[in-house]
DNA sequence: GTGTCTAAG
DNA sequence: TATTCTTAGACAC
């Protein structure tokens, strides 16, 4: 059966993606052990091999490993998305120029479609050593033919001597699944993982592979029911090539708690604005915005968690049109005394820009429409030439006390100017 | 329709 | 003192 499947797919993956990004620019990092921590320096979010060895788990609780990381003068960095993002788009545009067909799956990862080259294999080692040679981050490829049996095979890449791993022969997809874990295939969690062991006795994805479809559907999802399929090398998940969110959220936790509706104000006004940005980049108007805040989570005994959905007349991307439904959001469900520790918004019912409504055809509002486009063009416009706060609405505050923490920040050395890397 | 659960990276 | 953030889909109600 497999032998007549035609399609392949691969899965490109960076290694240690923010680690790698971080040796990139500090050489003597290079088999050092080197973990990149997520916002306010919570959680350790990226770790390079050597880390992993000295037992720093994924997520780990930063403050928990402190003195491990003393111990091991293992060294520790915020992160600096705006430098990763930066050298993620370079390892993309390099994969773009080999591949016609590529899905951008997240930060560090792709599906690209290999259908119709000789010797896919073969490909997928050039293609490693462009990236390699062009960017500098080492990735790996593992290549099948569904998704999820990718996955799986770029499972074994990441620990193989060259990187790269195909899944193309019966019996060596077979042994593969027999080694993966259930809660390691892709789309089934601890959750899941546990119920399909302790409930059915699926322990491992081979287990799976052999599990009936039926069965599964029926006490599980189609979710589940997909991914045997897929194990079974039918493809029921498509690439999906072109980007347009359905729904795009901004939130944060707080560097300190904040109780004032000000501080409030200023914030959820900053998170609104980076939103609406990112709405703007792909071309889309949102028809509703739903704000939160919350209390911590990990500590108080009287919580106060709130939301609002605030629904528009008509679709909009501009900045203080957004701003102000948020604001109104917020007075709705602030209440004074609470110590709050994080906010939010989403913005909801994305539809693409040139769609219009009959009610916004009026005049008044297609010329006030345009106007606020040509704006809010003129205001990205300004930010992506001078850095990202050059512009902003007055709502977002300047002295932005509440902000994240992020101590141990590496210079953004590939996208400011005065951040360039110095040599001597 | 909305809220909750689950998952991924 | 310190426990991320963003997106999506399914399902129960």
């Amino acid at each position: 059966m497999l032998n007549t499947m035609k399609r392949f797919i691969a899965l490109v993956d960076c290694n240690n993606f923010y680690v790698s990004c971080e040796r990139l620019f500090s050489p003597s990092y290079i088999d050092k052990p080197v973990v990149v921590l997520s916002n306010n320096d919570g959680c350790v979010i990226s770790r390079s091999n050597e880390a992993k060895l000295l037992g720093i788990p994924m997520g780990a609780p930063y403050f928990k490993f402190q003195a491990l990381c003393k111990r091991h003068k293992i060294i520790a960095h915020s992160s600096n998305f705006e430098l990763y993002g930066d050298i993620s788009r370079r390892v993309m545009a390099t994969l773009e120029a080999f591949v016609p067909s590529i899905e951008i799956y997240s930060i560090d990862e792709a599906f690209i479609d290999l259908t119709g080259i000789a010797d896919p294999l073969a490909f997928c080692v050039m293609l490693r050593g462009k990236v390699m040679l062009w960017t500098g981050i080492p990735v790996s490829i593992g290549l099948s033919y569904t998704k999820t049996l990718a996955k799986a095979a770029g499972e074994v890449a990441k620990k193989s001597e060259n990187g790269v791993f195909g899944l193309l022969h019966e019996e060596d997809i077979n042994l593969t699944l027999q080694a993966l874990n259930i809660n390691k295939v892709w789309g089934i969690g601890n959750q899941w993982g546990m119920k399909l062991e302790l409930k059915f006795g699926i322990r491992t994805a081979y287990d799976l592979k052999l599990a009936s479809a039926t069965f599964i559907r029926k006490h599980f999802s189609v979710v589940i029911e997909r991914i045997i399929y897929e194990l079974k090398g039918l493809s029921c998940l498509e690439l999906e090539e072109i980007e347009t969110k359905k729904s795009i959220s901004s939130t944060r936790t707080f560097g300190r708690s904040v109780s004032e509706l000000s501080e409030l104000r200023e914030a959820i006004a900053s998170y609104t604005a980076n939103a609406a940005r990112k709405l703007r980049r792909q071309n889309s108007k949102a028809y509703g915005i739903y704000i939160y805040i919350r209390t911590d989570r990990f500590r108080d005994t009287t919580q106060h968690n709130k939301g609002k959905l605030i629904e528009l007349t008509y679709p909009t991307s501009d900045t203080g049109a957004l701003i102000s439904a948020a604001i109104k959001g917020l007075e709705a469900i602030y209440k004074r005394g609470f110590q709050y520790k994080k906010a939010g918004v989403v913005l909801l019912d994305i539809v693409r820009e040139n769609y219009l409504q009959r009610d916004i055809t009026e005049e008044y509002n297609v010329e006030r429409g345009l106007r606020s486009a040509a704006l809010m063009e003129a205001v990205d416009e300004l930010n992506k030439k001078f850095g990202k706060r050059l512009v902003q609405h007055a709502a977002e505050g300047v002295k932005k006390e509440w902000k994240v923490k992020a101590d141990l920040l590496s210079p953004r050395y590939t996208t400011r100017w005065d951040e360039l890397i110095n040599v001597y």
